[in-house]
DNA sequence: CCGACTTTGTGCATCCGTTCACAAGCGCGT
DNA sequence: ACGCGCTTGTGAACGGATGCACAAAGTCGG
């Protein structure tokens, strides 16, 4: 992708285009912190304040939002419904996006259940499963319907964002299936590397990922303790 | 950190303490498709071949490994096994690490009937609530136990990692708490910002931040397919 | 109207991570 | 025994992200 020449100072400088993955991974924290502050009836908002609320530095913080444009008002800060309507619109939450969850077992239910997805912006087109003994339940507002019916339902409402909580076995066949449906995005929670098609995304959660990175840095924790700048000789040999 | 001098053959440059964030966070990802290489009979890999299954570039796979030490073998490549059991050691999993969790609502429940927890390294020592009504309900093994139990738990299991599956309102005071009682690695999954104090290492799963991060990607989708190049002027004004 | 204070937006330097490309090392066939 | 081909390990270049520090730009009080 090039973007180039942000010199011509009569173009108004987009640079919506080029907005960084590491920013764009930011912006729904700014966005929580937002509406907290709003909920608090703070109508505006420093970068310092805005910062320390989601949880990083103010220069950063500056430094993503001006990615997006000038929003802010220099001796005074950011108004923060101005900066909640521009954020979700460079998020592309200014509509209703339509999401398939594939898996109702515990972890589906859980996701089904949770206040995420209706809260802003998102909401469950369809629940799918191939137990039959699944097939009909309802869960929240929805009933349970069979794999089988996934093309009409991506078809019938434009979805393209799917979330998959099966087996770790299924989850490749499930995927495909979404893919070949016209499903462009896909949040993973089975602990398997999905392959897809290059344009489409995947985003994957992890539990055991996370715990064993958590644990490296107890391990280390641990080391650091005892034993805070000798290298682990003695455990260098433990095998054979 | 000063890792200079390669050209010494008599030292063995040691340089486990310095393994970087981002090569730590693909190791379990390594470790998965390992396993899975080694349950399908393979004894020996080479970097391009695990790097595919893992879906990583070699050279990253190599140079991430490199951060371990040198457990391959020019011309062959990496023994199965004995690279499960480094990046094993590498993530202290060689023993058994007793976690909390805490919050066994809907998404606890799938949690705790996870595989990802016994699965490997990893064991459930206790399961909290403040719910009454949930206090001595069984899950798996486990039977529900009222928080107010945790310092005696985290004492008796000398556990130092705990999971919060409650409510965002609840969080921060259920991370107090835990942090309080000894836990110094903490995985959130309620959509809140955790403080703790700076030893303390707190990684966070949020279903709706990453929702939205798909959502910016299918977002830009659309306008790719719709206008490649041109910027989006008229979208600009869609507020006043 | 002006000057002092506040806060944004950003150039710049630095650091970290990724990727390339290749020399060093090992096994194998002859 | 020896060279050939394969794969690792890593130096080096590259690109992106982070943090600092300051000029630009606005507000507020006098």
């Amino acid at each position: 992708m090039g973007e180039q020449g942000s010199r011509g100072p009569a173009a108004p400088a987009r640079l919506r285009a080029g907005v960084p993955d590491a920013t764009v991974a930011r912006l729904p924290g700014y966005l929580r912190a937002l509406r907290a502050l709003a909920d608090a009836g703070r109508t505006t908002v420093s970068s310092e304040a805005l910062a320390t609320a989601a949880g990083v530095g103010s220069a950063q913080l500056r430094k993503d939002l001006s990615h997006l444009g000038s929003y802010g008002t220099r001796g005074v800060g950011y108004e923060v419904a101005e900066l909640v309507f521009h954020i979700s619109r460079a998020l592309g939450l200014g509509r209703r996006w339509p999401v398939v969850l594939v898996g109702v077992g515990n972890l589906g239910h859980a996701l089904a259940g949770y206040g995420g997805f209706d809260d802003r912006g998102f909401s469950i087109a369809a629940l799918f499963d191939v137990d039959e003994r699944r097939i009909g339940e309802r869960v929240g507002e929805q009933r349970v319907r069979h794999l089988d019916d996934l093309d009409d339902v991506v078809g019938a409402f434009g979805v393209c964002i799917g979330v998959i909580a099966t087996p770790a076995h299924a989850a490749q066949d499930v995927c495909d299936r979404l893919v070949a449906a016209g499903v462009t995005s896909i949040l993973n929670f089975a602990p398997t590397l999905l392959r897809v098609p290059p344009q489409v995304d995947v985003r994957k959660v992890d539990l055991s990922n996370e715990l064993q990175i958590l644990c490296f840095h107890e391990h280390r924790k641990g080391f650091a303790l005892v034993e805070p700048l000798l290298d682990e000789s003695m455990t260098g040999e433990v095998s054979a």
